[in-house]
Order: C-alpha cells, then structure tokens, then sequence
RNA sequence: UGGGCUGUCGCCAAGCGGUAAGGCAACGGACUUUGACUCCGUCAUCCCGUGGGUUCGAAUCCCGCCAGCCCAG
C-alpha cells in the first residue's frame, strides 16, 4: 500500500485534526469535503457535521497544512442513498439513522471510490473507533474509541473488510479534549467549534416539516388511542411521533404517555405507559459481520439498540444470510424499527443490522 | 326560576381562616454526528367564577349573582 491518504474533512475539529495526525504521521494527504446538498435543497446550518458554510473551514485549514483540497460533489449519491431512504423509512413508520447510511453508502462507499481514483490506498475520517488487524482471525477488527465518552463505533458497524483494510481513524485513541487541544495549538479556526448534532439536511431540526416539502405530501391529522383503542386525542401527523416518545404530544393526562406503536393503516398512534415499551427480542436485517465471518452459533454479546445506550447482555445468533436474532438478558426499552444494533464483545464490534419488526 | 353538587395556571388537582402543593402539557437549556429517552430550569408575583359582607387577616366563613353538572319536572 502507498502512503498516500485522502482526508474527508467535514469543516469540524475532529476531521481537522485528524489531517494534522496524519500529516504528522508522514502521509501524503489529500483533504475532501462532500457536498452532499444544494442550496435550493436545503438551507445551510450551524452545528450540523456537513453544512455548506462548514467547506470554508475545511478549505480554511487544508491550506493551513498545506494539503491538496478538493470539494467532490456528491449531491445525487447523497439524495439517493440517504435523504430518499430517511424520507421512504418514515414513511414506512420506521425511524431511520441517516448518519449510519451516510457512514455506508456516501464516507465509506462513493468518497472511498474517489479515493482509489486518486491513487490513494486510505481513507480517513475523524470518528472516534479504532481498526486492528487479527494475526489469528486474519480479520481486520473495528474496535471502540479509547475515550468512551465519544465512541462513534455504533454508526460504522457496516464497514467491510476491504474498507476496514483502507481506513485510518486518527482519533481512536485520544480523547476530544486533547483533540480541541491540538486544534488550538495549531491555530484552525474550528478549534472551538460546536459538536455537530442533529441531522445535517433538515435545517430547524424539524425533519417532518423537510419531508413534507421534500416530498410534497401532507400526513395529515390521526387519533392517539390506549391500548384499548379509546381515543385520547389528535395526532398532527404520524411521521411525527417514534416509539418512546414522550414530548411533543401535547396530551394533558395525570400522567406522562409514550408512543408505543405506529399504526400506519388506520393512522392511529397508541400511546402507553413506559412500562408498556419494553421487549426482549430483536430481529435485524441488513446486516453486516465484522469480528466473525458468520453467526450462526449463538453468541454471547452485549449489544445496544441506538447510539447513546449502554450495551446490554444478549444472545445473538444469525438465522439466514441477512437476518440476526438477538435475545435480550433484560427487557430493552423502546426497540425501534430503523434504528440499528450493534453487537460487541468487549471493545470489538462484532457486528450489526437495522431493526425490524 | 324545585332540590343537590361544582367553579383554583392550557388540562387534572391539593388547599378546610393566616398570606396559592403537585402531576400533565408548554417553553428554555444540558446531553447528542439519527429520531427518541433522560436531566436541569421557567411556568397562577394585589391572586383562586363574580359582586358584596364578616375578620387584624379569607381561595378557605356568610349573602347575592353568573356558569356548568346531576336529580327531579
């Protein structure tokens, strides 16, 4: 392999500094932003990990290391693989993780392409994960950031062996104070910028009001039942509302009430209590092995059904070439369709899949 | 136009003469490369349907009125 590394640099401290690391390290770098949107699309935001405005500040600090810079646009491989499947996925009455999807089909896949093109054997971006090569596995592992706090593993279980081979995360194993650190020692001009949060398409953070005008449909108003079927009021549009809500509602009851299910026929939303949301067992499609070649033994993990989740003791086990079984040791709260799990023993993902019902 | 009951923040609801609990909702913030959850904060400052009265002092007692509900017609 050459020693030639393209940068994806979203315009943040985490990408910034992990050109610097790289740079440090002797690569030969090539800095890259993906423009994943237009501006009649959408409008630019703060504080999302890919606006518009955030390019200045990649470009800003490519040139302060001297790097090769170049601004791809990815606006169409972005649309279709992750806006349409974010809009089609709640309209189904799932809830869709679009950075996941960003992670497989846009950092990993069409930037990782442009990669080759260039002649450059890695790619690398500013999550917080590690990758090691397993002498004995002959597998390369994807492992959790050495900081805890800001391990990003859970949205990169779909990498492949072969993107696993060419990726390089600088930041798995130093922890983001220290990356602020380097960036104010270096002068970049995000060194104090915010966490980017939120989905980085939907200006305002009201991804319903985005996928109404994206698709120009209406979701139009519905009842909130118990689980008796008794109405307890009017919902504003099922695409609204994901299970475990609570907020937004807008029901005065005695007591708080959570979504519990998502009637999409009758366009019903059914509201519990919290106790009501809790269930033992998941089934994933989509999925995508990492530590293990297949699954079909049951085996002992911990697993977690969305992000910001401590892992919980689980059996999981692989029923056919794309569909995992996972058994939960206690009730998990507010299992989502959409949303992904991901297995781990110990540090090392093991592996993961989109949830479905 | 006979009798009974009720009337406190958007909703529910404590309070029973001593100077307005709490829950829900809402709003703001924290957390967060998804949606949620969670956490923190704010939320009736001459006021408790309304007009009088008693009292040092009332949302709390008394009287009138208004509104709603119920039972009788």
């Amino acid at each position: 392999m050459n020693n030639r590394a393209l940068i994806a640099m979203s315009g943040g401290v985490d990408s910034s500094v992990s050109a610097y690391l790289m740079i440090q390290k002797g690569y030969e770098c090539i800095g890259a932003t993906m423009k994943l949107f237009t501006n009649e699309c959408v409008d630019a935001r703060d504080n999302s990990c890919c606006s518009l405005d955030d390019t200045e500040d990649a470009r800003s600090v490519a040139y302060k290391l001297g790097m090769k810079y170049y601004l791809f646009n990815f606006s169409d491989g972005f649309k279709e693989n992750v806006i349409d499947r974010f809009v089609n996925a709640y309209q189904r009455c799932e809830t869709p993780n679009p950075c996941i999807d960003c992670n497989r089909y846009m950092k990993f896949d069409k930037l990782f392409l442009r990669a080759k093109e260039l002649n450059c054997d890695h790619i690398v971006t500013g999550h917080y994960a590690q990758i090691e090569y397993d002498n004995a596995k002959n597998r390369y592992l994807l492992k959790k950031a050495a900081d805890p706090a800001k391990d990003q593993s859970y949205v990169l279980y779909s990498l492949t062996q072969e993107q696993l081979e060419h990726t390089i995360f600088p930041l798995g194993g130093i922890s983001k104070p220290e990356v602020r650190k380097i960036a104010e020692e270096n002068g970049f001009v995000n060194a104090k910028k915010h966490d980017s949060q939120d989905i980085c398409f939907v200006q305002n953070g009201k991804y319903f009001e985005f996928i109404e005008s994206y698709t120009g449909l209406t979701f139009p108003e519905g009842d909130f039942v118990d689980k008796n079927g008794r109405v307890l009021g009017k919902h504003k549009g099922i695409i609204r509302y994901t299970i475990g809500q609570r907020k937004g509602l807008g029901l005065a009851l005695d007591h708080p009430m959570y979504v519990v299910k998502l009637d999409i026929q009758n366009n019903r939303v059914i509201l519990g209590e919290n106790e009501d949301l809790f269930s033992k067992s998941v089934t994933a499609r989509s999925i995508n092995l990492i530590s293990v070649p297949d699954m079909y033994t049951p085996m002992r993990v911990k697993a977690k059904v969305r992000y910001r989740q401590a892992e919980q003791w689980a059996t999981a086990v692989q029923t056919d070439s794309d569909t995992l079984q996972i058994e939960f040791d206690e009730p998990q709260r507010a299992v989502t369709a959409g949303q992904a799990v991901v297995l781990y023993d110990g540090d090392i993902v093991v592996g993961g899949g989109t949830i479905t019902l």
